[in-house]
DNA sequence: GTTGATTTGTCCGTATGTATA
DNA sequence: GTATACATACGGACAAATCAA
């Protein structure tokens, strides 16, 4: 690639340390800068700003746990290994990171029994208005939030649900205790957006931060929907694999 | 979803109007405004903030092309379908967005041979250094940039690939005319950062704009790799879609 | 061990942009 | 439109820590 050209725009709306910040990020993930950053003068004139500004930048991304500075010794990146989420029909999220075996817990936050809207009613092909169950789950690896999921299932068939889903953390086994010995990822779309206030706040992240965002329909083997849900993941520090 | 809660941050380095702005794309992105903004008084109680500030971003968003602003009738959105492209083991381009029958073409913009660095070596299984033709493309759905691609062919099996794609604009005809009747994808890693640069400027977006990042390995019918490539969508403009 | 170069950390002051009233 | 408060950005200077000659 092309190394970046020096062009942070003023007045655009996003502070210069911001815009920076952002660039750095993206210079990082992109592997430009893989284990110490430039001297703060030289990114001071990569960027065409004045030190302090590069400075405020660096201060964020110290803040944020993207970066760690020395005084004498420069300024160094953080190692944080990217997890890799798998999609495809087989996908449940018990499995977890792909490979990397991790610590890994789901967190019931909220719970609610409501009238389905019509779009959750036709996911799960059941009459709008009927009752399902609305669960708000936060899924951590590690002990670092990644991922915020809310959940509709059919309140008839799966009544209290929210208990065995706190207890276990884990929607499979919450299925399973329903007779659900097995499920299929019926549909997946993904989209990407900026994270909106309650993601921003529950994964920890910074604003104008991305979150990957996957709306599915799971079905039991005999191919009835038995979820419908979006599950959002703080794209700095999630993939999604399908094959 | 629950109505999002009133909560702009001040001194986070992005200025309330532009906070305002996003949140608004968001909204109507998500529905929640579908024809008309409500009045500029509500939007300023609704984020408080002043109404000065509302203004800001209607402004932003206006000349962004997202809202319409009619003297003394309200301010108004302006409609813009979301495209949505297949990911799967059957997944090229050329069928463009799913259902949606729409004009679709590939432009080349750059092209080049060059040594194969690791990354690309080991996916497409040549030994690094060895050449390889790469190809910068851009995708167009009805006028409108959708996607940015960065894509690499083995140049001792595919050399002037860049004439054939550059007349036909597309990846599975330029392949057919090599022999590959039929393709398949391996492998697909999916990925949202915000917009570098280039792809600012290609896919016309404004800063702090994101986009949905696909690494791919398109295998022929011997397993063969063909092409390994990166491309980068307009995420306000599309979804991706496993099944 | 000393010196000098490099690099981060902190202080000052000033000008401009942003947001409110 | 005007006034006020605060955040942002710049420029310079110096202190503190690190490292190598």
């Amino acid at each position: 690639m092309a190394k970046a050209a020096s062009k942070v725009e003023r007045r655009s709306g996003i502070a210069l340390w911001r815009q920076i910040a952002d660039r750095i990020r993206l210079a990082i993930s992109s592997g430009e800068f893989s284990e110490r950053l430039p001297p703060e003068m030289e990114l001071a004139e990569r960027f065409g700003v004045n030190r302090h500004t590069v400075r405020g930048a660096i201060a964020a991304l110290t803040q944020e746990g993207v970066l760690r500075a020395e005084q004498g010794r420069g300024t160094f990146v953080k190692r944080r290994r990217s997890l890799s989420y798998p999609v495809g029909a087989r996908t449940r999220f018990s499995e977890g990171p792909k490979g990397q075996a991790r610590e890994r817990r789901g967190i019931l936050l909220d719970h609610a029994v409501e009238p389905a809207d019509p779009r959750t009613a036709a996911a799960l092909e059941i009459e709008p208005g009927a009752k399902v169950v609305r669960l708000e789950t936060l899924s951590e690896a590690d002990g670092r939030a990644v991922s915020r999921a809310t959940s509709f299932f059919d309140a008839t068939r799966f009544a209290s649900i929210d208990d065995i889903y706190a207890e276990s953390g884990s929607i499979t086994v919450a299925l399973k205790s329903f007779g659900i010995s097995d499920y299929f990822r019926h549909s997946t779309q993904i989209s990407a957006r900026h994270a909106g206030d309650t993601d921003l706040a529950d994964l920890k992240l910074s604003p104008g931060a991305i979150v990957l965002v996957t709306v599915y329909v799971n079905v039991d083997p005999d191919g009835r929907p038995v979820q419908f849900a979006e599950t959002r993941f703080a794209a700095d520090l999630v993939e999604l694999s399908v094959s």
